[in-house]
DNA sequence: TTGCTCCTCACGTCACGTGAGGTGGC
DNA sequence: TTGCTCCTCACGTCACGTGAGGTGGC
């Protein structure tokens, strides 16, 4: 997959891409030849959706999300590691503590948000009611 | 109330009110002798913060915020004429329309974000259920 | 008078957008 | 071979940040 297409799957710009590879918030396509077109594979295209729906999502910097890709890599690197053959049941229920915290994370951050938009929406509902009331009260009293 | 005060009041800096000022966006701090200093009044304060929040919350462009901006100054004065004494019932009826209008404006765009928001967080949900499900799994069948 | 905040340039920065000119794969 | 997308500079832009040097009000 190249970058054109990443870019049109996750609802970005190709150029975007490179830029995050240029600051390394992006690992940068490995084993590339210089001047060589960038390969992306399936799993690229997922973290790369859910980390740009972070940034959307929460208003984040790039330097904040950061963080969130680390995040992102950490729960691919340990899904892989849980599903591998020799893992052994200790270190198993240790990754799924792992994940849980990362997951964690990421929901107080969204939690937050929603917070404040539930606060931001209550006060403009509550505002339609006053209108509603304004509007009770104009009918009760007809124009003399 | 100086410029240094409102930053404060809704959180922002003198630069970015300067800057708000210098594209349109805000009306520009009317009778001032150029060079003098900036004033501003406590329902300056409330239309700027709710903007802000707006933008903040809603991840607008400034240009997108402009609309967002001249909702307000209509609020504020379809309020001020509705409570003049001179104003018919008709005009207060018709007034209350509009201001429910754009109650309506505002709740939509708010509505359309918390539920991006409620989308990722049920997912990040869902995903600490299946954590917890393998770890189910894993108590069940014990290390053989 | 002394701080404090304000003022206007004006250059810097962050997160990209947008050509300019050239190369690579179906 | 012809399009198409890709590549790397590199300058432009948007939304401010950050001094530089000077003026105004308690």
């Amino acid at each position: 997959m190249r970058i054109g297409e990443i870019a049109k799957a996750v609802g970005t710009t190709p150029r975007t891409i490179r830029y995050y590879e240029e600051i390394g918030l992006l690992p940068g396509s490995s084993a590339r030849p210089s001047g060589g077109h960038r390969t992306y594979t399936d799993e690229d295209v997922e973290q790369l959706r859910e980390v740009l729906r972070l940034k959307d999502l929460l208003g984040v910097s790039l330097d904040e999300l950061r963080g969130l890709v680390a995040d992102q890599h950490l729960r691919h690197a340990l899904r892989g590691e849980f599903h591998a053959e020799e893992t052994s049941p200790a270190r198993r229920t240790a990754i799924l503590d792992e994940l849980e915290r990362v997951a964690d994370r990421q929901l107080e951050l969204v939690a937050r948000r929603r917070g404040q938009l539930d606060a931001l929406e209550a006060e403009l509902r509550d505002r339609q009611e006053r209108i509603a009331a304004r509007r009770d009260e104009l009918s009760a009293t007809p124009a003399r």
